[in-house]
DNA sequence: CGATAATTTGACCGCTTGGTAAAACATTAC
DNA sequence: GTAATGTTTTACCAAGCGGTCAAATTATCG
C-alpha cells in the first residue's frame, strides 16, 4: 500500500525531487501571471505536464504549491540587501545594490511578479514575512545606512523612504514590464532598456544622495 | 416587454445612473484587491447591495464592468502628467508633479492597484490604450524633458527612465501599501508616511537633477 | 524473480463561477 | 387608470473549480 503522500516519507526519491521542481517552475509561472486566486491547479498541472491528480500526490493543496514557492524565492530575493555593507563605501554599495536588483528584475521577473501579485492583494499568505524578517533586514540597512548620512558621507534622508524608491524603481521594470515596453516602443527589441535604467537610476540615487557642501 | 439592457435605451434612467455608479464602485474595491480573474461578480453584485442577475442587468459581463471602469480611471490617473508644463519651471514642474502623483496614491490607492493588477498580469484589457494614448503622452513629455535638458535647466538624463522613476516611487505607497506599513511598523498609524516619502522624493529627484556645473 | 512501496490515472464529488430565462414587480407616460 | 416600459427576483444551467478515491501501473529492493 502506498504511503499517502510522497512527502511522509523520509528519504525523497529522484523522482519526487524532479516532479516538485517541475511543479513549482509551472506553478511560478502561473502565479506570476495570475495571482493566486486567479491561478488554478490544471492551468499548473498542464504547465508541468501532469495530471492534476499527479501533482496533487506532490502538493496536497494549491496553497501548499504557493506556500513553498514563496518560501523559496522569498530569502534569494532579499539577497541584495542582505549584502550591503556598513564598511564599505556608500556610493559603490548603493551602485552595486541598484545593479544587482535590475539585474534581477531582468533575470527573475516571474520572482517579482509573484512578490508583486503577493502584496498587491494584500499579502494574504506572507504578512508574517514583511512584519518580521523583512522588517528587522531592513530596520538593520537603514541604521547602516543612518550612520553613514550622519558621518556625512552621503546627505541626510530617510532611509526607509531611500531603500522604497531603489525597490519601487528597480522592480518596476519588472512587474510592468508590459507598460515600459508599450512606452518604449518596438525599437527596444533587446534589453537595452535595462542598461539604460542602469544608468539613469545610478545617476538619479548617486547624484541625489550625493552630500552637499552648502 | 422590457428591452433586453437598460444600456440599449438612448435616455438613461435616473435609477440607470445610480445603479451603474453604485457597481462600478463596488467592482472597483473588487477588482483592485483581487485582479480580475480573482474577482467574482458576485463579490460585486453583494459590494453594491444587489442580486448577481440585478447587476447583470446593468452590464452584460463582468468585462464590460472592467472596461468601463478602467476607461474612466484612465483619463483621470494620466492627468498630472498632462499638466506637466513645457513653459513652466522644470523644478516646480517635477516637484508638484511628484506631489500631485503622491496625492494620487494616497487618496485614490485602489485605482492605482486596479492598474497595477491589470499591467502586473499582462495587461491584457488595455495594452491597446498603452500602446496608444498612453504612449503619445509619454513621448510628448519625454521630449519636453529633453528640451530642458538641451537648454541646461536639468542634467542630461533619459526622460522615459525618469518618468518611469517617478511613477514607479510615488505608485509604490499605494500598490504596495501593505508592504511599507508592514516595514514601517505600528507607530506609522496614520499618513505621515506620505509627507516623509514627498520629502524624501523631492530632495532625489531635484538634486539629482540639477544641473551641475562640472 | 516476486513482493512491496511509489507513482500515475480516470472517474468522480460538491461547490463556485459566469451567465440566462422568464416571470413578477415597479415606474412612467398618456 | 392602464398600457408600455423599466427593474428586480427566483430558479436555473453548463462549465470550471479544488480536491478525493480506488484501482492500475511502474519502480525499487532483496
Amino acid at each position: 500500500m502506498a504511503i499517502p503522500r510522497a512527502a511522509k516519507t523520509q528519504r525523497r526519491t529522484r523522482i519526487q525531487e524532479e516532479k516538485e521542481e517541475r511543479i513549482l517552475e509551472a506553478a511560478l509561472d502561473v502565479f506570476s501571471q495570475n495571482g493566486f486566486r486567479g491561478a488554478t491547479i490544471d492551468q499548473i498541472a498542464e504547465a508541468a505536464g501532469m495530471s492534476k491528480p499527479n501533482l496533487l500526490y506532490y502538493f496536497r493543496t494549491k496553497e501548499a504549491i504557493h506556500r513553498q514557492l514563496i518560501d523559496r524565492v522569498l530569502s534569494t530575493w532579499l539577497e541584495p540587501l542582505r549584502a550591503f555593507d556598513a564598511e564599505g563605501n556608500p556610493e559603490s554599495e548603493i551602485r552595486s545594490y541598484i545593479r544587482r536588483k535590475l539585474e534581477m528584475a531582468r533575470d527573475f521577473p516571474r520572482e517579482s511578479r509573484l512578490f508583486a501579485n503577493e502584496v498587491l492583494q494584500g499579502a494574504p499568505h506572507i504578512e508574517d514575512e514583511l512584519k518580521g524578517p523583512l522588517k528587522a533586514l531592513v530596520d538593520e540597512k537603514a541604521e547602516v545606512i543612518r550612520a553613514w548620512a550622519r558621518s556625512g558621507k552621503i546627505t541626510k534622508c530617510d532611509p526607509y523612504h531611500l531603500i522604497f524608491s531603489i525597490w519601487s524603481t528597480t522592480q518596476h521594470y519588472a512587474d510592468f514590464d508590459v507598460q515600459v515596453r508599450a512606452v518604449l516602443g518596438q525599437d527596444y527589441a533587446g534589453e537595452g532598456r535595462f542598461e539604460d535604467a542602469a544608468r539613469f537610476l545610478e545617476q538619479l540615487f548617486i547624484d541625489g544622495l550625493r552630500a552637499r557642501k552648502a
